[in-house]
DNA sequence: TCATCGATTGGCT
DNA sequence: GCCAATCGATGAT
């Protein structure tokens, strides 16, 4: 089996997710999702698990062609896929690789950052470690469809942040399939708490740095 | 037009 | 471990 990518600053973000998109999975963890609410205040969150999809795979959305609902994912990479599931939740997912072919990174699981100056209040933690509680927890919904997250103006932008350092990822097959993955594109920060609680997901090997 | 089920979660047995 | 909640996207009829 091919080595699963590791985690490297060299190239910008834009980059890299218009790059392939298992590397750009492993590439966000330990960036930023930074949210901005309707009334002004920002939440900021760090990713500590993805997912990588592909058209070319039956796992993907987009597996049998586009939809009105899918449409996004053939767009410009940077953009926001969000998509609505089980009657309740929303998933976000960041639309990689070059426009025309249909590649996102599912984010599953994050931890809050503390407001800018403020420690982050203890009585009410804000829980992030789903894909639908991600969603929930930043307050993200089919509105936000499309948005361009390489823009620092919009209510969603994402970040390498200046302390961003490589982590050790562990690589699993990826999380609620109806048939065997065939694909170990489940990518964890390994050990951090804020990882989703998924049972799932087989371990398939880990990565230094 | 209809039936099925999902890239989920939390609560209960 | 099992299952309900809840509804839109999708594929079949």
């Amino acid at each position: 089996m091919a080595m699963q990518p590791h985690q490297t600053a060299d190239r910008p973000l834009a980059e890299l997710l218009a790059g392939d998109v298992v590397e750009a999975a492993a590439g966000l963890i330990g960036c930023v999702l930074a949210r901005r609410l309707d009334g002004g205040r920002i939440i900021r969150a760090r990713i500590v698990e993805a997912e990588a999809y592909h058209q070319r795979e039956p796992g993907c959305h987009a597996y049998r062609g586009r939809t009105p609902r899918n449409e996004v994912m053939f767009g410009p990479p940077g953009r926001l896929y969000v998509y609505f599931t089980y009657g309740m939740w929303h998933c976000a997912n960041v639309v990689c690789e070059a426009a025309g072919t249909a590649a996102a990174v599912l984010l599953r699981a994050a931890e809050p950052l503390p407001p800018d100056d403020r420690p982050l209040d203890d009585t009410e933690p804000l829980r992030l470690n789903g894909p639908g509680l991600l969603c929930r927890g930043l307050e993200l919904d089919r509105r936000h469809n499309a948005l361009n997250l390489l823009d620092r103006r919009g209510a969603a932008w994402l970040y390498r942040p200046a302390d961003w350092r490589p982590v050790e990822l562990t690589w699993t097959t990826r999380i609620g399939f109806s048939f065997p993955d065939p694909h170990p594109w489940r990518c964890v920060w390994t050990d951090h708490p804020a990882v989703s609680p998924a049972k799932t997901g087989v371990l398939k090997r880990k990565s230094r740095r």
